[in-house]
DNA sequence: TGAAAACCCTGGAGCCGCTACAGTGTCAAG
DNA sequence: CTTGACACTGTAGCGGCTCCAGGGTTTTCA
């Protein structure tokens, strides 16, 4: 099985294949005579094993520990669960900033589906603009470094 | 004003203050004769206007876009209605996919709360390889180049 | 047989939105 | 006059890829 069959096979380009090898996830797999990396099932197994916890949105770096247990002795049972609830702490963190995200953009929406093109300007800007003034007077005591959290 | 005070008002980080001057989001400020940076209200405003759309989630090129917006002629209420309406379909799109994400870690969760360490291995494990089986099979006709979205 | 297309390799740069340095200069308080 | 807090520039790093350049190899088709 040579790089793309493995590709075909699991839906993941050829080069994000390369670079988890690189990056220690996958075993590095034998090479021909030509150079060209030969797979066995085994990759292609651990390789759909990779991606079904990157679907779960796992970093790279709990899903390495993951297959660290996976090869390992049994008996992690109790690490595996802290990891999966940790996923879970962060999915549902992110959920909840989520929503509250679309309610302020569905408002926002509203200021301008209502009004029409009547209006001196648009009502999306000038409640942006406000906003950005209720903000500035807000936090004009500091204290915490950075009020916007980095990716929602 | 300089940088610190600026940064103070609106809890933004004086090193990414600079940085919006350098991807042109912030108006380059005037400078002291030591070079310091020298703010005016007027920047306070606008970066607070910026903060407040990346609350948003917003993107940055989009906020651009937006300032634009702001300081050109009015008349431009269909394209920021736009505008919003693509944030507001990729807030939504987000909020699906982490909201199935969330179900399927309850589920894998599930697995191993309920069985205590009685059993050989653990169940999160398994059914994680289990899983990885069902989609090696289930991708074994390509077509497409990624399964999985870069980032949920 | 020979040319073109499709595959493979490596190494490095680019994406986003910061964040954190290193190395240097300037200013205010004690 | 020293100490500390601030300022400046420029560059590198994060995660998780993605894409490119510049080569080599293998397959396919005329």
């Amino acid at each position: 099985m040579q790089i793309k069959d493995l590709s075909a096979a699991t839906g993941v380009d050829a080069e994000t294949i390369r670079y988890y090898e690189k990056q220690g996830l996958l075993p590095a797999p034998a090479r021909r005579d030509n150079g060209y990396r030969h797979y066995e099932p085994l990759h292609l197994e651990r390789l759909s094993f990779i991606r079904h916890c990157r679907a779960l949105d796992m970093p790279l770096a709990e899903v390495q520990r993951l297959l660290g247990f996976v090869d390992g002795p049994s008996g992690h049972c109790g690490d595996v669960n802290d990891l999966v609830d940790a996923q879970l702490g962060r999915v549902r963190a992110r959920l909840a900033s989520m929503r509250a995200l679309e309610k302020q953009l569905v408002q926002l929406r509203a200021r301008c589906s209502g009004a029409g093109a009547s209006g001196v300007s648009c009502g999306i800007l000038s409640e942006l603009v406000a906003a950005a003034h209720g903000e500035a007077v807000a936090h004009e005591f500091p204290g915490h470094k950075n009020g916007v959290r980095s990716r929602a």
